[in-house]
DNA sequence: AAAATAACTAACTAAAACAATAGGTTTACT
DNA sequence: AGTAAACCTATTGTTTTAGTTAGTTATTTT
């Protein structure tokens, strides 16, 4: 019941992106080196994501990624869904062991409350949302702060 | 990001008690056949939920399970931390990717955000309420209900 | 034109988690 | 004594995860 790798460092990556480029290209090798991540891997992940248009690719020397919106307009939901699948802790053809499709199971509306609830939040965080709240924190608190 | 069948089969089953036993023991090869599920793995289902003290077992001929409390007073999120862990989306010590301990990384707002939410829905969900919310279902739905 | 850079792709692999199965032992009822 | 059922431990096959490896392609820099 965890979130992989591949959200949390896509996650991650996007955050780099949005704070750390004023609208400049940014190179895979440039976040995986501040982020610590594999670059090999963190290609991958990039991959999903231009393929899911959420980032933009410009190739060849000095190329690198760049958000295809603004960090306004891009919510940790679409990251986390491109990357994670549909963010459902339970799958409807998971929930009825043995029962048809035209029946009901009651646990459905436990997943259904689940579910929603994780939606919810990550639909109503964008990637501004996160950079205003890295701010706030950064100057609020006593303990370091990083993306 | 998926609930396994532990804590599918697992909430399944203390369900199943809690309907179809009015207070009487059943055994978990009953629990087994109604929800069409592997018996020995049910087993081991329901020693961890007797571990945990939320069922108690009576040994030998016609012996089996019983719920350790009302169904008012056990809470799915009981039942599924039992067999599932934690129920957080992202683990404390998997937050900070080369971020020591005393610093933060901005991303734990989004995994504290959902973690949260979950906890919210289960805590605040009974077998009681379960089995009134089919109760209310059967009646009024056109499509069989099952527990 | 050549070299360098960086995106892009596919195939492979080690390790862990998952979903059981198997084969027993112990306890209590009939 | 025989049976039913909880209880316990080990093993197994499969899938997922988290990368690694080894390249190809496109663009810029020298």
């Amino acid at each position: 019941m965890k979130m992989s790798t591949k959200g949390r460092y896509g996650l991650r990556a996007m955050l780099d992106i949005a704070a750390n480029s004023r609208g400049d290209i940014v190179s895979v090798k440039s976040i995986a080196e501040r982020q610590n991540i594999s670059e090999s891997y963190l290609e991958q992940v990039f991959s999903t994501l231009r393929k899911a248009a959420i980032v933009k690719s410009i190739k060849g020397a000095q190329g690198g990624y760049i958000l295809a919106d603004t960090p306004s307009n891009i919510t940790v939901g679409q990251i986390l869904r491109t990357l994670e699948g549909n963010l459902n802790i339970v799958d409807i053809d998971d929930r009825d062991n043995g029962v048809s499709r035209e029946e009901k199971c009651i646990n459905e509306y436990v997943w259904n409350r689940i579910n929603e609830s994780i939606h919810k939040v990550v639909d109503n965080i964008t990637l501004e949302d996160l950079l205003n709240e890295y701010h706030k924190l950064k100057e609020n608190s006593s303990v370091m702060y990083y993306i």
